[in-house]
DNA sequence: CGAATTTGTTTGCTCCCCAAACAATCTCCG
DNA sequence: CGGAGATTGTTTGGGGAGCAAACAAATTCG
């Protein structure tokens, strides 16, 4: 998805009315309204981060997480934590480790792997970015309560477990 | 995201007990929580179209939808609609104008604009998506009463009233 | 030891997304 | 009416995400 989407002026259409189409079933597909939600989501994300003067998606976040509580952690296990082929992480760590957030140890144990860490710097990073979701989260939850966010993270865990795999 | 996310065989990998990362604050965290069922949701709808011989997009289907319902829509409009940039549309109208899924018209009142509309051919594939849609949509609510989806349903739209569009 | 497997990388391909520039067209104001 | 400004669709350029296939290095296993 695009980075940093953020809005044109749009000098308020005169022309188009913004009659609100007619989206059809639409509105009652939960897949379409998983889809709309995760899309402001992923804007929010960005916009926070944007505010901040830091960059930083909801996959790096993800992925510097895994690393920092599972040190020295293989690149493919790490892919298969994030569900990505490891020729996908091969780019994504590049940029990580360009930003000197990560490093690629050698293993001691198994030549053929990296041994994933975060450098002090990752960490403290990291730190930051855990403060900047932290404000991202209770925004996007806003008009929920603490009951409803809590059963909305349930009911997605379910619908996660029921989608089938391949 | 890619197309068709077919899982590889995987030999069962001996070495990697598939101990399960500590995955941290992310299981409480709603973005993060989204975003996986939502992945999950994606290769659903994948399979199930791949399954049935067919080949579609979650976006492309609604977007399907938006025409069916509109018709003589312009590009315009429906980028706004599916909140995406207009020279983004583009190409997917071009893949599905190639497809004769749909037309773009001149528009006899504005020589600037398209009028889309689906052909007969893309009225009639719609209606056969129409039906894997809400196989899909079945499978991925399995787990969860009418009750439920509707509630998550209504969660999910407070989400994204909840984060901020910039 | 040698064959098979695993890991990380590279290359190639597809797709999604945006921004900027451009021609055609329409609108609106003088 | 006529030209300036805005709008629309397209093209081009750039970035990211994702997979598959091929490869070298390294490990494992027969």
């Amino acid at each position: 998805m695009g980075r940093l989407p953020v809005k044109k002026p749009a000098t308020a259409s005169a022309k188009t009315p913004a009659t609100a189409l007619d989206r059809g079933v639409l509105p009652t597909l939960l897949g379409y309204m998983l889809r709309r939600a995760q899309s402001a989501v992923f804007v929010d994300f960005a916009a926070t981060f944007q505010a901040a003067g830091a960059a930083l998606t909801p996959g790096e976040f993800g992925l510097l997480i895994l690393v920092a509580r599972n040190t020295g952690l293989s690149q493919m296990a790490l892919a298969r934590a994030l569900g990505i082929d490891r020729s996908t992480l091969v780019p994504i760590l590049d940029r990580l480790q360009a930003r000197s957030l990560l490093v690629r140890r050698r293993s001691p144990t198994d030549g053929r792997t990296h041994a994933l860490e975060l450098t002090s710097a990752g960490t403290k990073a990291l730190a930051r970015f855990a403060v900047l979701v932290r404000v991202h989260e209770k925004r996007i939850a806003s008009r929920l309560s603490t009951a409803e966010t809590q059963m909305l993270i349930d009911l997605l865990e379910k619908v996660r477990a029921g989608a089938r795999s391949i």
